[in-house]
DNA sequence: TGAGATGTAACTATTGACATTACAACAGAT
DNA sequence: ATCTGTTGTAATGTCAATAGTTACATCTCA
C-alpha cells in the first residue's frame, strides 16, 4: 500500500504557485508541463485544494494563487486536502464476538492505530510550504 | 488510502496464537472462525508472518505458534511483514526536468517524506505483541 | 491408508488511481 | 457580440491491489 500521488503532485503544484507568481499566470495547462501529467488531474487536485482553502482559482481567465500565507501552510494541511481517508488503517469489519479475542481486539487495538496515525500527522504537521520554497528556491 | 486490513488481521491472528496456545489448536479454520474471513486468507497471512521468522507452522498436523518471545514482536515487525511497499508515499513518476521546480521537487521533499514514514514506524515499534497480550487478557 | 491440515493456483468481484477525450460555462480582449 | 483561453466536470478506459472462494496436491500423524 502506498498513498496516492496526489500528495507530492499537490505540492508541487503549490511549489509552483509560488516560485512563478510574478512571471507567469500558472494554469492546469503549465502545472501538467512542469509535473508532467494531465491538465484535467491537475484541474481536480487544484478543485481539492482550493475546497480546502489553500488555493484560489481564477474562474475564466485562469491560473491559481495561494489563499494564505505559506508560512500558514503545512503537509498536514495538503495531505488532508487530498486524502479524504479519515482512518489510515482497515481494521477486518467482522471479528467474531463468540471469540474472547474477537471480542475485545477493537478496544485492545484502536487506541495504539490512533497513536500511530497521530505520530504521522503531527510530522507532517511540522512542515511548511514556506519551508520547501525557501529550500526549493536555494536550490535553483 | 488506507492500509489492508492484514495488519489487523495478522496482529488478531498472534493473539489468538498467544491466548489459546494451551487450550487449542489454532488452524488457519480456527482462525478463520474467529477473525470472520476464509481460510485461505489466513493461510495466506501466515505464510507471511512465518516467512518474516513470526510464527512457525506445522505442516501436515497443522497449527501456528509464535517463533518469538512476545516481547520480541513489535507492530513494526508485524506491519513489515504483510505490507511489501519500503516507501509509504508514491512520488509522481516524471516530473520536468526542463523545469526549475520539476528539477529540485525530489530533493527537496524525498528527506520530509522519509522523516514522515520514520516518525510512523517509529511509534509502531513502540507497542510490543506482550502489551496487547496483557490487555487482551485484561478485558477478558 | 485415512483424516485433517497446509500451500497454492485459478478465478471473480470490487475498488481506487491515473489518464484521456469531450464539452459546457466563464471572463476578458478585441 | 464574438473569439480565445481557461476552468469544471462527466464519461470512459486501463491497470493494480484487496478480498473472497473453490479446488487440489502435499504433508504428518494416528
Amino acid at each position: 500500500m502506498q498513498f496516492s500521488s496526489r500528495l507530492t503532485i499537490a505540492t508541487h503544484i503549490l511549489l509552483c504557485i509560488e516560485t512563478f507568481k510574478d512571471d507567469y499566470k500558472v494554469t492546469s495547462n503549465f502545472l501538467a508541463g512542469s509535473i508532467n501529467t494531465n491538465p484535467v488531474i491537475i484541474r481536480n487536485i487544484l478543485g481539492l485544494l482550493s475546497s480546502a482553502g489553500i488555493v484560489k482559482i481564477k474562474a475564466g481567465i485562469g491560473g491559481a494563487s495561494l489563499a494564505k500565507s505559506p508560512d500558514e501552510i503545512t503537509l498536514l494541511d495538503i495531505f488532508k486536502a487530498v486524502e479524504k481517508e479519515e482512518s489510515l488503517f482497515h481494521f477486518h469489519e467482522n471479528p467474531n464476538r463468540q471469540c474472547p479475542v474477537g471480542r475485545t481486539v477493537h478496544s485492545v487495538m484502536d487506541n495504539k492505530l490512533d497513536n500511530i496515525q497521530s505520530a504521522m500527522e503531527n510530522e507532517m504537521d511540522k512542515i511548511t510550504l514556506n519551508q520547501l520554497v525557501k529550500e526549493t528556491k536555494e536550490q535553483i
